[in-house]
DNA sequence: ATCTTTATTAACCAAAAGGTTAAACCAAAC
DNA sequence: GTTTGGTTTAACCTTTTGGTTAATAAAGAT
């Protein structure tokens, strides 16, 4: 592993456990097992390396979604295949949704940059088949946007909200692990279930 | 207003748009029209202050909760009003979830200090009830705990992750409102339909 | 009026944090 | 072996930041 790559693991994981404003370059440094100034002769500065780490994150996350609304299936296929593959691939990443929302809301102007171009999730094409299918009757009449909203929130928010809903719901690590893991199939039947004609 | 009611409003609005770490003291002072030092004339220190604020955010949510969840009302009887009457008072403090959930991945510890005691949002008998409806036959066997979930998750997340929702989904803050509007009862809706036998 | 307590401020301080520099290190090239 | 280029570090610098202090203003009490 070069240098240069475990300071970016390194910044990933202080970045994702405790954001942006509260990282510490020295802390950085030490979970990288550097000095300090070899962070700033890989990465100009610290905005730098984290907009290099927050990319990444977002770039995983986005094009994923992309290619499962852009496919060639159908709404109900849509939707069980991405509640799958997104809940098994946020598993693997727990915090890779709460960071994304997170410097979201502290950092507006950067994010909506990066939200302008590039291959960034567009769900205009899945939009217009959903009201095809509803017209063709296969869907009750709802709102499209509504609908993605849904299968967000079911997906993306005991994660994001990870630490508070083990509270709240009294569970472990494992109980929660397993909960999500029901998940990647009871979202999407219950969506569909309350949604098909 | 007194002082220390300037101050408190001001650190609200500056803690919730920029979280513990990154909001300055400053800038706190600032927003109250007040010199610096009056802050510490009137609480501790940051920290303090900060937990001031958490607490009383914290203590305007949960307890909502708890006397919905509580009554004697059905199961589906509680959704339709809990999803109701969160969503309103979400829409007049709209940066409350995000900033909690936000904190609460920062700081655990400090937090899961208040879930241990006071009034804290408490499921139990609500997930018991829904057991002995699934009993009963009017609701599909289905695990309680994902159930809450859902609910959650499909009122809090649009408003976690507001500026996410706006970018993606192409609103402007009155349709985002709009269509926050229209959840107070489809969210309902939508969840019973799916439960209900 | 004067004294005492409570608010409020400007100026200051020490520590933390991001960032720089100049020197040391270490490989490969000659 | 010495030079040359990129790495790496210890020490340093500057700015920011949370917090303090000592002086001032305002408000009650006597």
């Amino acid at each position: 592993m070069t240098t240069e790559e475990k300071i970016f693991n390194a910044a990933r994981i202080v970045f994702q456990k405790k954001g942006f404003a509260g990282a510490r370059m020295q802390e950085i440094a030490d979970e990288a097992g550097i000095n300090k100034a070899m962070l700033h002769y890989c990465f100009k500065n610290k905005q730098q390396l984290f907009e290099a780490v927050f990319m990444k994150a977002f770039s995983q996350l986005a094009p994923q979604i992309n290619t499962i609304f852009n496919s060639e299936k159908t709404v109900f296929e849509k939707i069980t295949q991405f509640t799958h593959d997104y809940i098994s691939f946020v598993i693997e990443n727990p915090f890779l949704p709460q960071f994304i929302i997170q410097e979201m809301n502290n950092n507006p102007e950067f994010v909506m940059s990066i939200l302008n171009h590039e291959n960034r999730p567009n769900p205009t094409l899945l939009i217009a088949q959903i009201e095809k299918e509803i017209e063709t009757g296969i869907i009750k009449p709802i709102k499209p946007k509504q609908l993605l909203l849904d299968i967000f929130s079911m997906t993306v928010f005991p994660f994001a909200a990870q630490i508070m809903v083990k509270g709240i719901l009294h569970l472990s690590d494992t109980e929660f692990k397993q909960m999500m893991e029901e998940r990647k199939t009871i979202i999407a039947q219950q969506i569909i279930n309350s949604i098909k004609k």
